[in-house]
RNA sequence: GGUCCCUUCGUCUAUCGGUUAGGACACAUGGUUUUCAUCCAUGAAAGAGGGGUUCGAUUCCCCUAGGGACCGCCA
C-alpha cells in the first residue's frame, strides 16, 4: 500500500510551499488508494511552538486536505531515534566526535575566507579511544563512492560521497538531528513515497545512507521544485502571500487555493480547473514539473473569481459567513439574510470574500452622503421616490420603466439620476444597478434613504 | 567557492523528432451592459545563445550564459 506523508516543523505557520507538497501527497495517496499522514517533525524544542502546530493542522483541514490515522509528533519517538543512533554506532557505521562547536566554527569561517569549500575534516574518524568529553555521533559516510539517488522528478541523481560530510547524528546532548528522525520516523511509519520539496534534495542521499547501513526498505524520492516570489527569489514570510493565512484573510477561497496550488508545478494537459473528485483522479507524479514555478497572484484572484462564481451558493455563504466572523465582523442575522437572498447579485462582482463583503456594506453599514445632490438633482429624485412610493414590494420589475420615463421627461441623461440615486443609496459609487439595489434594501428602506437626502 | 538541479508567450503550462508551437491568467481592441464589473469576440505575445546527431530538432547530446537549491550540534 502507497503510503506518503507530509512533515512540517511547527516554526511558522503554513507556507505556501508546504500547502502545495502537502495536497500532492495527499492526492497521490487517494489516487492509489493508499494513506497520507502528518508527522509534525518538532525536534527543535526551541523554535517548535504548540500554536504553530494548530495553526498547520487548521490551515490543512481549511483547505480540505485530510490526513489519515491521528497527527504523529516526532518529539514522542526521540528514544528510538535514539537507539538507531547507536545501533548504527555498535556496528562502526558511526563513530564519536569530541571537537567543540567553537572548533568547527573556526575552520568553517578559515575556509570561507579562503573561498574554499567546507565540510568536516574528518578529525575524530580515526580515534580508538573513548575520551571523557562531551561528544556528538556523526556517520562515518564511505569515501571515493558514487551514491545514486533515483528520483521521480528529477531523474537519478549521481554524486560522489566525498561531497558528503559525516554529518551529526546525535547532538552532544544525546538528542537526535532531522536526517537521523526524518528516516527513521519514515521506515518506522513505513512511508513508500517522499514527496517534499527540491530543498531536501540532499538530505534525501544523506537518509539513504543510513537506509543501508540499516538495510531497510528505501521509499521512493520525488523533489518538487520550490515555488518563488513574483520576483523570482525564494519565497518569504515577508512577501506577504507565503502562508495559506494571507491568502485566507483576503478571501479567498480553500477550493480556489487548492485548484491553482495543483496547476502550479503540475499539470495534466489542458485541463485548468479540477473538482476534488478530478484531482485525486487525474494526479500522478509523473507530470511534476521540473522548474521552479513563480508564484502568480492575479491567477490566484482569477481561479478565485470563478469559484465565486461557479460554487454552490449555500456553500459560497457558509464560506463568507465564516470568512466575516474571523476577519470583518459578525454580521447580524438579518444582514445574513438579506445578503443570502441576494447572493447571486451580490458575488457578481466579486473576485474575493473580501469584495463580497465591501459590495454588501451599504446593507449593513450605510454611511449617508452630507450635501450627495443638488437642487436640480432633487427634483428627478422626488420624481422618483413618488413612483417607487406607489410601487408593490416585490414589484421591482418595473423601476427600469420609472427611471426610464423620468429621463425622457425631463430630457436628460440616465446619469444625472442614476449617479446621485446611486449614491445616496448606497454611500457607494459602484455598486449593482439602481433596480438591484432596491431590491435587496426593499422599498421602505430606498424610500427612507431617499428622503432623508432630499429633505 | 564546492555539489546538484532547472531554462517554451510577462506568468502557469501543453508538446511522447515532422504542429500555422496549443490552452489558461494577465494585457490590448471591439461588442453587450442604466455606474463599475460580468459576459462575448478578436488580437498581440515564446522554444536563452552556440555547436553537434538527424532527411528533419522546442524535443536527443555537448558547451556557454542565466536562474535556483544545498553546503548548521535548524528542519
Amino acid at each position: 500500500m502507497v503510503i506518503t506523508r507530509f512533515a512540517p516543523s511547527p516554526t511558522g505557520e503554513l507556507h505556501i510551499g508546504g500547502a502545495r507538497t502537502a495536497l500532492f501527497n495527499y492526492l497521490y495517496s487517494k489516487n492509489q488508494n493508499g494513506k497520507f499522514l502528518l508527522r509534525i517533525e518538532d525536534t527543535d524544542k526551541e523554535r517548535s511552538k504548540k500554536i504553530y502546530e494548530d495553526q498547520i493542522i487548521n490551515s490543512l483541514n481549511w483547505l480540505g486536505i485530510n490526513f489519515d490515522d491521528k497527527a504523529f509528533y516526532q518529539s514522542k519517538n526521540i528514544q528510538k531515534h535514539i537507539d538507531i543512533a547507536e545501533k548504527l554506532y555498535e556496528n562502526n557505521f558511526a563513530y564519536k566526535c569530541y571537537c567543540t562547536q567553537d572548533e568547527l566554527d573556526k575552520k568553517r569561517e578559515t575556509a570561507k575566507s579562503n573561498n574554499i569549500n567546507y565540510l568536516y575534516d574528518g578529525t575524530c574518524r580515526e580515534l580508538k579511544e573513548n575520551r571523557d568529553l562531551p561528544y556528538v555521533i556523526r556517520l562515518k559516510v564511505e569515501k571515493n563512492k558514487k551514491i545514486t539517488l533515483y528520483d521521480g522528478v528529477q531523474g537519478n541523481i549521481e554524486i560522489d560521497t566525498n561531497t558528503i560530510e559525516d554529518f551529526i547524528l546525535l547532538r552532544s546532548d544525546n538528542t537526535p538531528t532531522y536526517n537521523l528522525s526524518a528516516a527513521v520516523d519514515d521506515n518506522l511509519m513505513n512511508i513508500t513515497h517522499v514527496i517534499r520539496g527540491d530543498d531536501h534534495k540532499i538530505n534525501a542521499l544523506k537518509q539513504i545512507l543510513i537506509f543501508q547501513y540499516m538495510k531497510w526498505k528505501i521509499p521512493k524520492y520525488f523533489h518538487v521544485p520550490l515555488i518563488h516570489s513574483e520576483n523570482g527569489k525564494k519565497l518569504s514570510k515577508r512577501d506577504n502571500a507565503s502562508t495559506t493565512e494571507d491568502y485566507k484573510k483576503i478571501g479567498i477561497l480553500p477550493v480556489a487555493l487548492r485548484n491553482y496550488l495543483l496547476r502550479l508545478g503540475w499539470s495534466y494537459k489542458d485541463k485548468e480547473i479540477f473538482s476534488d473528485e478530478e484531482s485525486i483522479k487525474y494526479f500522478n507524479l509523473k507530470n511534476i514539473g521540473k522548474s521552479p514555478s513563480k508564484l502568480d497572484f492575479e491567477r490566484i484572484k482569477s481561479l478565485n473569481e470563478f469559484y465565486i462564481k461557479n460554487l454552490d451558493e449555500k456553500i459560497l455563504i457558509e464560506n463568507f459567513i465564516l470568512y466575516t466572523k474571523f476577519y470583518k465582523k459578525n454580521l447580524d442575522s438579518n444582514s445574513i439574510d438579506i445578503i443570502t437572498k441576494n447572493i447571486n447579485i451580490l458575488k457578481n462582482k466579486a473576485k474575493t470574500l473580501e469584495d463580497i463583503y465591501v459590495n454588501s456594506s451599504f446593507i449593513f453599514d450605510y454611511q449617508q452622503i452630507k450635501n450627495a445632490v443638488n437642487s436640480k438633482n432633487k427634483t428627478y429624485l422626488n420624481q422618483f421616490l413618488e413612483e417607487i412610493k406607489k410601487l408593490n414590494s416585490y414589484d421591482y420589475e418595473k423601476i427600469s420603466n420609472i427611471s426610464e420615463n423620468i429621463v425622457k421627461k425631463n430630457n436628460i441623461k440616465f446619469k444625472d439620476l442614476g449617479q446621485p440615486l446611486r449614491l445616496i443609496l448606497t454611500g457607494l459609487t459602484q455598486a449593482p444597478s439602481i433596480k438591484d439595489i432596491i431590491k435587496i434594501l426593499g422599498i421602505n428602506e430606498a424610500v427612507n434613504r431617499i428622503n432623508y437626502h432630499i429633505n
